[in-house]
DNA sequence: CATTCTTGTGAACAAATGTACACGATCCCC
DNA sequence: GGGGATCGTGTACATTTGTTCACAAGAATG
C-alpha cells in the first residue's frame, strides 16, 4: 500500500515529495504521481467545508431577474480548459442536486451536457436517461444524446435508453416515416413524461452547435430571417420563445418545444458570449427554469 | 466568506492561486494565505482513507521483539522540524487512541510530551491531567508538567492538577518535606491510580533531557557510577530497569519507578540514538508497555 | 499626543510541484 | 518472432506555491 503511505506522508505528515522518496527509497517523481493517482482515486479526500456557494450573490439575482428557480454558476477563468471543467463540474452538482433515485432524465444534445456526464460523479442512482431526439453522424466526441445517456448511465447505474434514428432527417418524410416507428416512438414517449430536462442551449452565430454546424449557409440564412435566436435541444425558438416552425423544424426527429416545455425540471447549460440572446430569450420566456452557466455570462446576463 | 469561496475555487475546480487572486480581484499572496487559513481553520478537510499505519511493519516487529502492547511510529525526515512535528503528531494520535472520556493521564516531564500536547487536537474528553513529578525552575519553554497538564485539559475541555514543588529539592530532607505536603501528596495520590502514563524517556548523555541538564557533572558521573543507563518521568533506572536509589534520587519530588510501574497504560516516547540504551533497557524491562518512537530509532532498536 | 506593538500587505526570492518529452520494457496481435 | 501499441520510468524544464523581508496602517499603551 504504497499509495496510502505516501498520502499520509503528505497529507498527515508535510513532508515534501522529495522528503517521501527519500524515505521511501522511489524518485520523486513517482510520489508526485502516486498522490495524484491518491486524490483521483479517493484516497485522498478534500472537503470545503463551507454551505455558500461561490456565486450566491449572482445566482439569487438572476434567479430573480429571470424567474428561475434556481440558478448554479461556475467561475470564469482565462484558461479555458480550466474553465470548461469548472463549468462541467458545476453543471453536475446541479444536476445531481436535482436527481432523486428512479427519475427519468430527458437529454439534449450538447458538448456542454457532454462534458457534464464525463464530470458527473459514481453514485447509484438508478435514474433513466432518454435521449430527447436523434443522433448525428459522424464524429461528435460523445455529444449524441445516445452516448450522453451511456455515460450518466454507467456513472449512475442507471438505464440508457437509445433513439434509433438522425437528429435531423433527410426530409420532412423521412423524419415523418422515423417518428412512426414504434421503437422511436415509445422512447420520445418517455423522454416526453421525464421529470428533468438536461440541454444545452444553442446561439445562431455561424458553427455553433453541432445542429447548426450540420447544416448549410443557405439553411442558416432560412432560419435567421424565420426568426429564429437560439435552440432548446435542438429546437429553434424565436424571439418570443415560440417554435420556429419551417422546413428544418419538420426534419428533426424528437421532442417538439412544447413537449419539452412540459417537462417540469428544464435544465439550461450554457455559456458564452454568443449564447448571450438565445440564453435571455430561453430564459425570460420560461424555456428553462434552472440555469448553469458562468460567472462572466451571469454579470452580461445581469446587465442588458 | 472570502475564505470559503478561495478554498472552493482552488480545492473543487483546481484553479491556482493566480487565477483565484484575479477574479476576485485580490493580490496572489492573500489567497495563498486564504489557503493556509482554510486548512488551518478546518474549513478545508483532508482525509486519508487509509486504514493500515505507516510503519505497520516496524511497528508489529517492535511489539513483538520487547513484548510491547502497542507501537507507533513516526517517519524520520532530515528536516528536524519536520521530523519533530511528525513525531509530535504520531505521539498525539497514539495518546488520542489510548485516551478514554474521564480517564485520568499521569504526565512525566519532557520536551517530547511537551510538543505532543501541542499536536493534540481539540476534543472534549473531561480527562484529568496529572504530574507525576514536580516543576523544573527557570525556562523550560512548557516542558514542565504543570505547563503540560494546562495545555493538555485546554484543549480536551479537562482538568489540570498543579504539583507545588520542585521536580529536584535541595536536598533529601526538603524533598520529604515537599512529600508531606497535603497538596503535594494529594496530586501524587490521583498520578497513581492513573490510567495511563505519558513520560519520555531520557538518555545519560551530557546536557540530556532537563532533569540531566539541571545537575552538575559530578552529579552526573555519580549516576553513572550506580549504573544508571537512562530515566522515566525523572526516574534513573539501571541496566535491569530497576530504581538507581541514591543521593539524586532521594531529592525528586515526585512517583517512584515502581508506582510508575503500576500505572496500566505506559506511553513512553522517545526518539534518536541518544535514547537507545536506555530505550531498549525501558522496553524490555516494561517499563512502558507502549511506545512512539521514529522510524530511524525504530529500525535501530531491532537491528540491536 | 507620541510611541510601541501588532497586524496586514505585497515584492522578491526560494522551494516545491507538475508537465513534456524521451527512453526502455512488456504485452499483444498478427 | 516482428512490429506496434501501451505502460512505467526518469530527466529537464516550466509553473506554481510558499517564505522572507520591508513597509505601512491601525490599535494599544505610555
Amino acid at each position: 500500500m504504497l499509495l496510502g503511505r505516501v498520502a499520509r506522508m503528505y497529507y498527515e505528515h508535510g513532508l515534501t515529495h522529495q522528503e517521501i522518496a527519500d524515505t521511501l527509497g522511489v524518485s520523486r517523481i513517482r510520489v508526485t504521481r502516486l498522490l495524484a493517482e491518491a486524490r483521483e482515486t479517493g484516497v485522498v479526500e478534500i472537503i470545503v467545508h463551507v454551505e455558500e456557494s461561490l456565486f450566491a450573490d449572482d445566482e439569487r439575482d438572476l434567479a430573480a431577474a429571470f424567474g428561475l428557480r434556481q440558478v448554479w454558476i461556475s467561475p470564469s477563468v482565462a484558461d479555458e480548459q480550466k474553465a470548461a471543467r469548472a463549468f462541467a463540474s458545476v453543471g453536475a452538482e446541479a444536476l445531481a442536486a436535482k436527481l432523486e433515485p428512479d427519475a427519468i432524465v430527458a437529454l439534449g444534445l450538447s458538448t456542454a451536457v457532454a462534458l457534464v456526464a464525463e464530470e458527473f460523479p459514481e453514485q447509484p442512482l438508478a435514474a433513466s436517461f432518454v435521449p430527447v431526439a436523434g443522433s448525428v453522424s459522424g464524429l461528435v466526441n460523445g455529444a449524441n444524446p445516445h452516448e450522453l445517456a451511456l455515460a450518466f448511465a454507467r456513472r449512475t447505474n442507471g438505464r440508457a435508453f437509445h433513439l434509433p434514428a438522425p437528429l435531423l432527417a433527410a426530409s420532412p418524410e423521412a423524419a415523418a416515416a422515423s417518428l412512426a416507428d414504434p421503437g422511436v416512438r415509445e422512447v420520445l414517449e418517455l423522454a416526453a413524461r421525464a421529470d428533468t430536462l438536461v440541454a444545452g442551449i444553442g446561439g445562431t452565430a455561424r458553427g455553433q452547435g453541432l445542429l447548426l454546424s450540420s447544416l448549410g449557409d443557405a439553411e442558416r440564412e432560412r432560419l435567421l430571417a424565420d426568426g429564429a435566436v437560439g435552440d432548446l435541444a435542438g429546437r429553434f425558438f424565436d424571439a418570443d420563445g415560440e417554435a420556429v416552425h419551417g422546413a428544418l423544424d419538420a426534419r428533426v426527429v424528437g421532442l417538439g418545444l412544447d413537449e419539452l416545455r412540459a417537462i417540469p425540471n428544464r435544465l439550461g447549460i450554457a455559456r458564452g458570449e454568443t449564447k448571450l440572446a438565445a440564453l435571455r430569450t430561453a430564459l425570460s420566456s420560461g424555456l428553462v427554469n434552472l440555469l448553469v452557466t458562468d460567472s462572466d455570462t451571469a454579470r452580461a446576463l445581469l446587465a442588458g
